[in-house]
DNA sequence: TTATTTATCTTAGTTAATAAGATATTTGTA
DNA sequence: TACAAATATCTTATTAACTAAGATAAATAA
């Protein structure tokens, strides 16, 4: 029945979305962050350098906030508060991509390893259709995040 | 190429994880809690009633804490305190399930909604693969929390 | 030049966490 | 039975990270 589908498919979801946030929050422990700290610092990596701004923006903290973010990744060198050349007012955050790594791959590397193991279980269809799964989900939540945001 | 499928899969993830969590965050805002208040006040729905050192001990916040994050949800109505009757030390957290939902069902419709129809987008056999992806996804995250944990 | 705007930082106050100890109840033992 | 130890939760003091509002410094516009 494909009421019974969906439903399994949401729990499913529910499942994911709870488990994931925990182990970020276990590896971001270990790491010696909040959880907080290693999202946005996971954020700024793949983002690469932005400015403070840009940073409190998009992460939707105050700027202020931002300040004791940058500070405290400062603070284990982890990123370099760089002022604009054109514009001195601006301070483009850099995260030192090598130390981030780093201190990091250790321990996700056990995880990448079982997440590479799962995914070459799978033929290259049935990839195709989880890909494809993946991304629609994260379409439709970025939707909702924009219209809840936008209240 | 494999590797290319495994990377781009761990890319999704990576991008699943982080905008899940902004969205949960986003329906945490306009429902008037925290993120970390309207994660765990999901955990005891799912999981039911539960004495504030169970809760304490799955979530991994210290009795302290939970001590004020029941007070929090008691205030709103949301919780009921009720003492064990064999072992009056205990205090049951009894989750108001119709009052959570009310308050939060309005805020989840929408991705329901649009998770529903995407479901049902695929065919039943596509369904299984997707299932089975995300429990296996599920599972292997578990176990890398309660190593990380452990440690 | 001077006023306004912009980008970040600082300060004061709030919230929610921890750690340690208090309180109340139960369990084990002589 | 009495009393020590263990258990479950709560309280208090302290800390960390947030917001809001205003300060500072630099860029832009009149």
């Amino acid at each position: 029945m494909e009421e019974e589908h969906i439903r399994r498919i949401r729990k499913l979801n529910q499942s994911y979305a709870y488990t994931s946030l925990q182990m970020h929050e276990a590896i971001a422990g270990t790491a010696g962050f909040s959880g907080t700290d290693h999202k946005y610092l996971g954020f700024l990596l793949e983002r690469g350098q932005m400015t403070a701004g840009e940073l409190s923006n998009l992460i939707g903290l105050t700027t202020g906030a931002v300040t004791g973010l940058i500070d405290r990744f400062e603070k284990k060198k982890l990123v370099k508060r760089q002022h604009g050349e054109d514009d001195r007012r601006k301070v483009f955050i850099v995260p030192d991509t090598e130390k981030i790594m780093e201190l990091l791959a250790p321990l996700y590397q056990d995880f990448r390893n079982k997440s590479a193991e799962l995914t070459a279980s799978f033929s290259n269809d049935e990839i195709k259709i989880i890909e494809s799964y993946l991304s629609k989900s994260v379409e439709i939540m970025k939707e909702i995040t924009a219209t809840l945001r936008s209240k």
